[in-house]
RNA sequence: GGGCGCAUAGCUCAGCGGUAGAGCGCUGCCCUUACAAGGCAGAUGUCGCUGGUUCGAACCCAGCUGUGCCCACCA
């Protein structure tokens, strides 16, 4: 990389010391941040006038800290919740965290086995105390990164899952359920962690493909023998029949009967069961009830005993060589036995198949008959199918709706309690004579000899799935309540569809009297690597945004995540697209910085449009388009779009034409470059306050430099001044084809950027008599003085400019373009004619096609006669 | 097995019926007093394959191939 930092002295006579030539995130961002939530400016009130916009943080898991996901996310939900409040809505941006139950537990008690400790050592209380311990640094950790990417949240309002009045809201909620009768205490086969030691609800449950065998075994004697197979041997200790289907001929005779389990000398019963496949293996299972989903159902059908073999570590239990034996051990162990005995008729062969790991540890999941706690999701799930097919809440990108629907419309009970330390303990009491007793809050607990409260703790998600209330002071009536729900918007990811959404809308639907928690739900996708590969530790691929943000400037890292967004689809993101963002945010210093150099003002009115350039009115009419368009893109949460709008119109329009043009008219001075400079401070003025809740930083530390006012964050989001004027676009627009064609002919010709040539401009009679000094300007043209010859002559839109190249012109490579462009502008004449001398085109096409044909056809043969005049004009070889 | 996507420039992706686009990368020239974190100019695509609809298809329809994700089952 070569250095030119220290060759270019900024020492120009219009040097200005307050803004150096480059933008330094690292010196602005802080002291910025500091300052707005110092005024206030991101708290809401709940007695204000003004109409509310709730968004609610989807809240971190205290675990650690935030990762790039995160920043993304963040981003998205501060753009949305700046530019409303820019709009004069009473904005609120909840902020707050998560206690992640099984999560937080898991990453403390690694903590603790660093110590060689388990939680074991430090019982229940001492081990909560240090998980909170560890909830105030990660939550620390948290709040500082927030700060860093600049997130507008209403920090007086920060709540936590396991706060005094959360947890209010919790027992409130569970008490209501369990008096309806959609909470419910059952035995059921459920998803056993051995390693987290509690049971996990089915979607914490993740599936993969494992390697496994599947071994065939030999039940019974002689005329009797049936044939099973298993990948879970060891289950076999606790079998207590084999099923078959009823209608298979091959065992018809044998249902009824019984046979004896092998290394048991238990004998057991076969039953017919409609869930056996015949066509699957040998057609005959193995039922064993306390240990499988189905079996379970089969034995429930059959009124076959539970019989359970392993105990909450998966280790056997069964009395016998087996017993404490690990599951795994076990499961070769008895195959062993069983060979011995001669039962394994078919040998091992590998299997694989889908098996079930714990979404927290990745510990092999063992189906396991316990006692739990449950919501009945019925009722619950039906009115958050409704409220979206009613279009009560709606969902973007609309294609995530059938996934929602998936769901909801698919759904088993939802267990709710977990064998934890960490987390809501459950309100329930249970006394001597096994009653039970849900407490409300406020209420007593039933005291006295032999009760006890019921010792396990809530699912995590049931607390956040109270969020968007909960946060606002419910189940009190409060003027939060009142004023900011439901929520407007849920910005989250897909991959927590299931996990919250679904719940927030059940509970929110339930307490809030069928009020849906928000009226749209945006779902955005995951960060990945610049390769589109998913980003995680273990790869080596994650990124700490903090890292980024100090190198590049949050706003660059924001303004990535941002152009990245298309809706619903993953964010790819690598660390050249940072760079290029941190660019962009230069180029923005540096454009206002010139702005500020030449006097650009915001101070009165606009000038009326007869006093205003061509230029003027261009970069004005575009300007309200722009507005308009990125209004557009907003309410349709397409934030690529509003990215890339506003990143093409500052760079390619306002920077590198309307800027350029007006040095001109600065440097020419009077009347006109007065306009000028006002609509200069207008359109960088909107521009940076629509540029503000993406990136916040940089546009506050202009915004406020270029108006002298208080801050962009309270200001106006600018309205489409409705101002348009196709005549003056098309009029820049021609001067831009005109320019680039003739710096298209200096660079052919080897012309050194820099280098001034004599140039005549013949424009008269053109729309272009009124740019010649910019248009010298920008292709740097001197006066044609002293024995000017034109050597070079080029007609352009009905003008000419003649150049004196005094014998530097490449004729050759000249006349090779000039005969390239020639054949293709008879090829475009060629197509254009085609077209229009084709009857069913004419008849069937819009007037609009056919008349952007002819002009098609009108420029082409403007070209050829163009080209072949400047081609006669070249010197002959 | 059921469902939802995706396949466009070297890479990552827009476009979704009327002349193929962006960012990055690439080539050439350049310290041009806002910016070298920059400027100007330029090259690069049988828009996965095969059919169909249409005056016209990257775009709509059907089939195929490849690929990703979600759900269910897996004795």
């Amino acid at each position: 990389m070569t250095d030119n930092t220290q060759q270019r002295p900024d020492s120009g006579p219009n040097s200005t010391p307050e803004l150096p030539t480059q933008y330094a995130p690292a010196e602005v961002e802080g002291k910025l941040y500091e300052r707005w939530v110092e005024r206030g400016y991101f708290e809401a009130d709940a007695k204000s006038d003004k109409p509310p916009y709730t968004v609610v943080i989807p809240p971190p898991n205290v675990t650690g800290s935030l990762h790039l996901g995160h920043a993304f996310e963040h981003t998205l939900i501060d753009a949305l919740t700046r530019r409303k409040r820019m709009q004069g809505f009473e904005t609120l941006w909840q902020p707050g965290m998560d206690h992640a139950g099984i999560a937080t537990q898991n990453v403390v008690e690694r903590e603790l086995a660093k110590e060689g400790k388990s939680r074991h050592d430090l019982g229940r209380e001492a081990f909560v105390e240090r998980v909170w311990q560890w909830k105030d640094e990660s939550g620390g950790q948290i709040s500082g990164q927030m700060r860093r990417l600049g997130d507008g949240v209403a920090w007086q309002r920060e709540r936590f899952t396991m706060d005094e009045g959360l947890s209010q809201a919790v027992q409130t909620i569970f008490k209501r359920l369990y008096d309806d009768e959609l909470i419910y205490r059952a035995e059921r086969i459920i998803n056993w962690c051995p390693r987290c030691l509690t049971a996990i609800s089915d979607i914490e449950v993740e599936y993969q493909d494992d390697d496994g065998e599947l071994v065939s075994i030999r039940y019974g004697e002689g005329e009797n023998a049936i044939v099973v197979a298993t990948t879970r041997a060891e289950t076999m200790l606790g079998d207590t029949a084999v099923a078959v289907h009823p209608d298979d001929d091959r065992y018809r005779h044998l249902v009824g009967t019984e046979i004896e389990l092998p290394l048991t000398g238990r004998r057991i019963p076969i039953v017919a069961d409609e869930h056996v496949d015949p066509e699957f293996g040998t057609g005959a299972v193995k039922v064993t009830p306390a240990h499988d989903p189905n079996d379970f159902e089969i034995g429930r059908r059959h009124g076959l005993p539970n019989l359970a073999v392993l105990d909450e570590r998966g280790v056997i239990t069964a009395a016998g060589p087996f017993e404490g034996l690990d599951r795994f051990e076990a499961r070769s162990a008895i195959v062993g036995a069983l060979r011995a005995e001669g039962r394994i008729v078919a040998e091992k062969r590998p299997y694989t198949h889908s098996v079930g790991h714990c979404s927290r540890c990745k510990t092999t999941i063992e189906p396991r008959l316990s006692m739990q706690w449950w919501v009945k999701v019925g009722p619950l799930a039906e009115a958050a199918g409704k409220a979206v097919r009613d279009g009560e809440v709606t969902i973007h990108p609309q294609e995530m709706e059938s996934r929602y629907f998936g769901w909801v419309d698919n759904l088993h009970d939802w267990c709710i309690s977990r064998q934890l330390w960490w987390g809501h303990r459950i309100p329930v009491w249970y006394g001597p004579n096994g009653e039970m007793v849900c407490v409300g809050p406020g209420e007593e607990p039933p005291s006295g000899e032999g009760w006890h409260q019921e010792t396990d703790v809530l699912d995590t998600w049931f607390s956040s799935g109270l969020w968007p209330f909960s946060t606002l002071g419910w189940p009190e009536k409060t003027e939060s309540v009142e004023k900011f729900y439901p929520n407007s918007v849920l910005v989250t990811g897909y991959d927590i569809l299931f996990f919250w959404v679904v719940r927030m809308m059940m509970f929110g639907l339930y307490a809030m009297d069928g009020t849906p928690p928000f009226r749209t739900i945006v779902l955005h996708g995951m960060v990945r690597d610049e390769r589109g590969k998913k980003m995680s530790k273990s790869f080596g691929n994650a990124v700490n945004p903090l890292d980024w943000m100090d190198e590049y400037g949050s706003d660059a890292v924001r303004y990535t995540l941002a152009r990245g967004a298309n809706p619903g689809t993953d964010v790819p993101i690598g660390e050249d697209w940072v760079q290029g963002s941190r660019n962009f945010a230069n180029k923005i210093w540096n454009a206002t910085r010139f702005a500020l150099m030449n006097g650009a003002t915001v101070e009165g009115d606009l000038p009326p449009a007869e006093e205003l350039s061509a230029p003027d009115r261009w970069i004005l009419s575009r300007l309200g388009t722009v507005v308009a368009e990125v209004d557009a893109s907003y309410d349709d949460y397409q934030f690529a779009k509003v990215s890339d709008s506003l990143f093409h119109f500052a760079w390619d329009e306002v920077f590198d034409w309307y800027v350029e043009m007006s040095k001109t008219t600065f440097q020419a001075g009077g009347p006109a470059a007065e306009v000028s400079r006002r609509v200069l401070g207008e359109v960088l003025d909107v521009t940076l306050r629509l540029l503000h809740p993406i990136v916040p930083f940089v546009t506050e530390a202009l915004w406020t430099a270029l108006t002298g006012r208080e801050s962009v964050v309270v200001a106006d989001w600018p309205a489409d001044s409705g101002f348009r004027d196709p005549a003056a676009e098309r009029e820049i627009e021609l001067v831009q084809q005109v320019v680039t064609e003739v710096r298209r002919f200096r660079s052919d010709q080897g012309l050194q950027p820099g280098q001034k040539v004599p140039a005549q401009l013949e424009l008269a009679g053109t729309a272009l008599v009124a740019h010649e000094a910019a248009m010298r300007s920008l292709l740097r043209l001197q006066p044609a003085g002293e024995g000017f010859t034109a050597t070079a002559s080029l007609p352009v839109a009905g003008a000419r400019v003649a150049l004196d190249l005094s014998g530097t012109i490449d004729v050759e490579a000249e006349r090779k373009r000039l005969t390239k462009d020639l054949a293709a502008a008879e090829k475009e004449k060629a197509q254009a004619t085609g077209k229009l001398g084709n009857e069913a085109f004419l008849s069937k096409a819009p007037d609009q096609v056919v008349e952007k044909i002819r002009t098609r056809l009108a420029k082409a043969e403007a070209d050829i006669e163009r080209i072949s005049a400047q081609l006669a004009g070249l010197p002959k070889p």
